[in-house]
This record gives C-alpha cells, structure tokens and sequence, in this order.
DNA sequence: TTGTCAAGACGAACCGTCTCGTCTCGTTGG
DNA sequence: CCAACGAGACGAGACGGTTCGTCTTGACAA
C-alpha cells in the first residue's frame, strides 16, 4: 500500500489532471449535490476523458472523499495540534465554534453533505473516511483530552472515544439532520455540559 | 389541510396497494441499499403500475420516508411515553439500548441508512422527516427530561433541546459513521456522562 | 515498448410522463 | 329501486432523455 514496487515505464501520470480532476468534483457536488454529480459532468468540466476518471476512482464515493480530503486544512497533517491553553473549556468551544463555522459555509456543507450521504451508506467508504479523515481528527481530539485527563480536569477512568463522542456529535448530528440551529451559542453550550458530564466525579475538595 | 372540501365522487384509494408499495419499497431498500432502489423496482415486485407510485408520492426520498415511517413504532402515537420509574439515569439507558438494538437489526439498520443518507442531501426530506419522526421522538424525549428537571435532577437552566442532543446523539453518530462499536455499554456510558453533565450545578446541600 | 491521455461510441438501466383500457365508486334521473 | 353516467384509481407498458460503466482509437510521453 504504502510504495508501489512496480518498475514504472511507460508515461508518468499527470499531477496536473489529477487536481483539476478533484477541485471540479469539488464544485460540482458543492453546486449540484452529491445526487447531481455525475463522472460524464466532472470529466466534461475537467476537460478530461471518463476513462482517466474510472482509472483511478472506483466510483463517485471515492472521488468525493478525495476531493474534500484535498479541500480540508489539518487533515493528514501529522504535526497539527489542538489548541491547549490549560482551559479545556475554552480549547474545545475554540474548536467546535469554528466547525459550525466551517459547516456554514455554503460551498463546504454541500460538499461535506454529498461526502456524508454516501458514508452512511457504503460501509467501505465509510472505512476509508475513518481512516484519512475522522481518524485523524479524532487522534487530535483524544491527545488534548489526555492532556486535561493527566492534569486532573476530567475523570481518569473516562474512555476518550466516549468523550469526544459526547463533546462533537451533537453538533455533528444537528448539523447532518437539519434537527436544530447552529450557532456558536450552542457549541459552547454544548462545551460546557459535556465537560462538566466528563469531569472527576469527587471535586478535588 | 383538515379536511378535503373536493367531492370526492370516483374510485376510492386502496389502502392495500399503498401497503404493498410501502412494504416493498421498505424490503427493496432493505436489500439494494437507497441508491439501488428504483421506482421501477419496488412498481415491478409490488405487482403495480408506475404511474401508481409517482401518483401519491413524488420521489424515492418520500417512498423511503412513508416506508420506515409505517415500520416505526410509537412515531406517531400520540399517547405515547418514555418509561418513567423515577431513576433517570435507568429509564434514558434503557431507552438507548432499545435504540442500539433496533439499529443492529439488518433490516431496519439499512433501511434506515438510505432514509439517513437521503435526508442528510435534501433539505425538504428533511423537513419532513423533522416533523413527521424526529420531532415526535424528541418530544417524548424532552417530556421525560422536563419532569426530572421539575423534580429537580436536572439543571433548571439547561436547554431540553441541547440536552436531549446530548444523551442521543453520541450513539447516532456512531451508527451513521461507523466510527466505533454500537454496544449497550457504550450506550449506558453515555447516559451516565451525559446526565452528570445536565445535572444541577450545585447539589441541594 | 509501455502506460497515460482526450474523445467519444456503445448497450443497458432508469428516469418521469403519457396513454390506454379496465375497474370501482358516488351521483343522478327515471 | 335501479340502471346509466362520469370521476378517479388501477395495471401495463411505450416513449424520449439521461447517465451508467466499458471499450476503442489515436496521440503522446517516459
């Protein structure tokens, strides 16, 4: 998976097309919904043949995935870090205030919604979104937790996964569901119960 | 809206048709998935004519939504209750269990997938489901917490809405994701972390 | 020589509309 | 009381249009 051993002659594949490949899947799921992108539409727009399309994508799920993978900052960066101010308050509703954000603006969450649809239902994509997307994500989220775990502010018998569960779905689900507004109010209301739920149980007194 | 002022002189509708499109299209997306259902489909193994279908429902989306709709219980019952014996923390671990069973049936979980990942892309669909399932539910829900909040287990302060999101969406997230295992454990974590979050800041002594 | 590329032809599937003839109904007038 | 009538539901399927995923062609680059 990591390197291919195969000895490469013949023409080299073009970066070039590869990007424009992605950034037009981008606009078209972002313009048209996932249900409205087709591979003839992206191809056509692209100036690109289908074939070089179903060459290196299995389907549309693939070719989504990638596309708002290329669009997404912090992703498969190794380096990056959540915010640790020593608040853990603060940090989080940092984090999920700018999610709604992100999740309001009109390009990325119809985007994201197209993506999102087709996890729900195609179980092998969804594994490949865990894997380069939430995977990622969550590792970041579970670090800073662990961080606030072994400074004392949350209970330590807490498991993680649980805990970032509780601090980012309810945003998530709202957001996915149409099920209430979304607004920074409630992120960090959200923040606050959550942390509170998570915290040690017998205060230090 | 109320009542229909048309006449109504013709052929009556049967209410056996619209049972059997409903249950084929509930098995037909239970089988191939959302994306795999056609209106074809579900009109040829229902023994129907097309024109039957695209006569009382205007898309898939709507089929889909009418067809778990008719498999879901309590949705729209009105007299309807969550269990309550007075522990919280038991009646809510309770109700999320049942809900963690009801989606690890193969059934019901694909169909459900399809219903989700329509509704996630349209806005409409959403709309509907809203207020003809979610909403419902959620009512139920916040009944049950507005009478632990008057019995004062719960912070007086805290936004139902928030607070239902919090217990419910956690596990959600998990099944739309597949982002962790669905397992009654996890269920009764949440709840236990969830409430210990809503409760009342200050404890009565 | 080998593999990528754009372009597009190809048959299959499904779309949503439309028409046809049949089958219930409620209404109406004898 | 009872035929005749008309409105609307029904099964069946034809219709033109769109997209699917595969396949072919010829140019081109390593």
């Amino acid at each position: 998976m990591t390197t291919a051993p195969t000895r490469s002659t013949g023409r080299r594949r073009n970066p070039a097309t590869r990007a424009a490949i992605l950034a037009t899947a981008f606009d078209v799921v972002a313009e048209l919904g996932y249900a409205g992108l087709t591979i003839e539409k992206v191809a056509a727009r692209a100036g690109v043949g289908k074939q070089t399309i179903y060459r290196w994508w299995p389907g549309k799920g693939a070719l989504v995935l990638d596309a708002v993978l290329e669009r997404t900052t912090g992703a498969g960066d190794e380096a990056a870090e959540l915010p640790d101010t020593g608040d853990l308050e603060a940090d989080l509703a940092a984090v999920l205030v700018a999610t709604v954000q992100e999740l309001t603006d009109p390009a990325f969450d119809r985007a994201l919604r197209g993506l999102t649809a087709a996890i729900v239902e195609d179980a092998e994509l969804a594994r490949l979104y865990q894997e380069r997307l939430d995977g990622p994500m969550r590792e970041l989220k579970k670090r800073r937790l662990r961080r606030a775990q072994e400074a004392g502010q949350l209970d330590p018998e807490v498991d993680l996964d649980v805990a970032v569960d509780l601090v980012f779905a309810p945003v998530a689900q709202r957001w996915s569901e149409r099920s209430g507004l979304l607004t920074p109010e409630v992120a960090r209301t959200v923040v606050r119960h959550a942390l509170r739920g998570l915290a040690t149980p017998t205060p230090p007194r």
